[in-house]
DNA sequence: CTGCATCCTAAACGATACTG
DNA sequence: CAGTATCGTTTAGGATGCAG
């Protein structure tokens, strides 16, 4: 046995759905923040968090997040409107995770950056092994 | 200060094309088998490994992953030709990460299934508040 | 065996306009 | 404020065929 449980899985198996929910760049971001902040947040702070995000795609994340399970969305029935989402326990149990992925990021940018460097610089220069 | 270095960053910080590296599915089934497997692995004995992987993503995700020092790629000039695909030790950081997100999945199907149809049941039954 | 090149379809995404 | 709806474009991805 050298494969663990969910390298298994066949193309139908339902934790392949599951692994690939982190699988999501915006997802990723979402989780970060939510897990950083500490407290819920509103629809358009989180949106002012993540540079580059457009509203379709923080409602479409947050959607999906929440119907995971992994963030609540709240409502406030005031005028105008107040809705505020924050991670459930489960959620936090991925958002510890994408803070790690974040510190991985952020210890090996330069190196990460160098290899590409190095590797596109191969590439534009070895291509022509014998003319 | 409520966010980490690698949330605050705008669409141009390169930490974020780092941190996106793993928001991949493929990414991730791939850094799993091989952090899994311990040992190097043919291209196509990672092709088995990865139901419904096609070939063009397999060589895809693969130079991605060389391109940015995660995977080291050995060839021997034999014939039929061997190329064997490795974590560097940078791999090797990510791969645990990958077996994290691999276990959390793995440990909370049941829940984020059960969620979803919850989730999918209210939506089908809620839509119409009053009429 | 390990790939690359091509074509073609399906899905993701951005921009914009509109609503309670 | 917090969305929904639609449209048009871009991108990802599958299938196939060929090559070292």
């Amino acid at each position: 046995m050298d494969t663990a449980p969910w390298t298994v899985p066949s193309v139908e198996c339902p934790s392949r759905t599951v692994l690939e929910v982190l699988a999501n760049k915006w997802v990723l971001y979402v989780l970060g923040a939510l897990q950083q902040h500490g407290e819920p947040m509103r629809f358009n702070q989180l949106g002012r968090t993540l540079p580059g995000i457009t509203q379709k795609m923080l409602t479409q994340t947050l959607r999906t997040l929440e119907r995971d399970g992994l963030v609540a969305r709240r409502v406030y029935p005031t005028v105008p409107p107040r809705v505020e989402y924050e991670l459930t326990s489960l959620g936090h149990k991925a958002g510890r995770l994408t803070v790690l992925i974040g510190e991985w990021a952020l210890a090996h940018v330069d190196q990460i950056l160098t290899a590409r460097t190095a590797f596109d610089h191969r590439a534009a220069t070895t291509p022509a092994p014998l003319s």
